[in-house]
DNA sequence: GTGTTGACCCTTA
DNA sequence: GTAAGGGCCAACA
């Protein structure tokens, strides 16, 4: 049995996000022990093999921003996603105030 | 081997 | 509250 590579160490992560919760790659690579790599969650996330069920859209910018521009298609995929799972986007934008996952006091 | 790029973060203005 | 600049680290050409 081999250790997770860091892509499925991110992929665990992003998995363990409760839905109708939102997360920064900070923290993302954080928990996945990268520290500062948040830009590889990015990569790690473009590398997602088709069938996945890694909820990506739960990832957003330390900002609550989508890391997407504001009309792209990927960006509407992700905020119309989120607010199926119950969180406000407006603005291209997410209220992390309210939406912002803390494992320490889940769903 | 070097140089550029990137689904970012932090500090400062 | 938003905007701009600098920095960090791995993957890609």
């Amino acid at each position: 049995m081999t250790e997770p590579t860091k892509d499925q160490k991110i992929w665990q992560v992003v998995a363990a996000i409760p839905a109708g919760r939102v997360a920064s790659y900070g923290q993302v690579a954080h928990m996945a022990g990268l520290g500062r790599q948040a830009r590889y969650i990015g990569r790690a996330l473009g590398k997602l093999p088709e069938g996945h069920a890694i909820p990506w859209y739960r990832v957003i910018r330390s900002d609550g921003r989508i890391a997407f521009p504001i009309g792209s298609e990927a960006f509407e995929v992700q905020a119309r996603s989120l607010r199926e799972e119950g969180v406000e986007v407006v603005n291209g934008r997410v209220a992390m105030r309210r939406y912002g996952w803390n494992p320490s006091v889940p769903g």
